[in-house]
DNA sequence: CCTGAATCGTTGAACCTTCAACGAACCTAG
DNA sequence: CTAGGTTCGTTGAAGGTTCAACGATTCAGG
């Protein structure tokens, strides 16, 4: 872990609040449109986006779990509910008989139309808005890197 | 919102990855710690820190709730269970009929020494050792404004 | 006062996620 | 070949959160 003093000081505790704060409110607020727009949680959008950008609409379930940052048991319920309502379909990988491949449908993909315009502008107002250019990169640069740490 | 083109770039992408991917896992990555060290999840751990802090470690319901990042429903139910294991206790709050207060237990202060440590050490090994001292602050800064924008 | 609106907190049901257990397929060493 | 370990995905149960509805209290205006 790490060497330093215990507890944080005032700064790193300011720093620390809002970092929470953004944690914990921004799923909220980004559901509130997806619901709105799409009938969608904010997962459930992710599973999306993801697929429409993988080739052919097609990813493995762990591949998608991992860029969608939530655990194969998750995405596993999440696509069942999915596919149920016709936004996906699953079925099995032809190179490797352990993997489940999931695709994007048509209606996916108009669904996600309704979702992205709104979310776009929502993402824009609440956080691209804020930031300049220079600032925008060096926030993504720290995120980057704190991700990889939690990742490991 | 905002007036501006409707997708995200290649760096807003980037950007924007990096952030939903440390919204979205970080909080799992602090459970574990709570979970092992305290039996706690990071919302629980949140209403405790909260009422630590506090003015005679008690604090209003509502005030509690938005303090922790959490609706007041949300706050409830945990406060059951807390109540109910003894960390916390309710009662009413004698200027305002309408409103409750929580005040920490005894018991509560120390099953937040069991998670306390733990805790900082992790944060601190995955934000603080990755950034140094003006990129915190720059973080902090950032997050700040974005949170401004998320509570309006 | 008195009435309507707003605030505060709780509740139960619906929904979602986590967790542990499992079966199936693959891989590797002997 | 095959036995043991690993990866992959699903499942059901348990636990937590959201949502809408509600009762109680306070506040604002007439």
């Amino acid at each position: 872990m790490s060497d330093e003093a215990p507890w944080l000081d005032e700064a790193e505790m300011t720093t620390w609040l809002a970092l929470i704060g953004v944690v914990m409110r921004l799923p909220g607020a980004l559901e509130v449109q997806l619901r709105r727009d799409a009938d969608l949680n904010h997962f459930e959008y992710c599973v999306l986006v993801g697929l429409e950008h993988a080739e052919g609409g097609t990813m493995r379930m762990s591949d998608l779990a991992f860029l969608c940052n939530g655990s194969l048991s998750r995405l596993s319920h999440v696509a069942r509910r999915l596919e149920s309502e016709g936004l996906i379909e699953r079925f099995a990988c032809p190179d490797d008989g352990r993997s489940t491949l999931a695709r994007l449908t048509d209606d996916g993909r108009e669904r996600l139309a309704q979702a992205a315009p709104g979310h776009v502008l929502l993402v824009r107002s609440l956080v691209f808005d804020e930031l300049d250019d220079t600032e925008m990169r060096q926030m993504g640069e720290f995120a980057k890197r704190v991700l990889a740490r939690i990742q490991a």
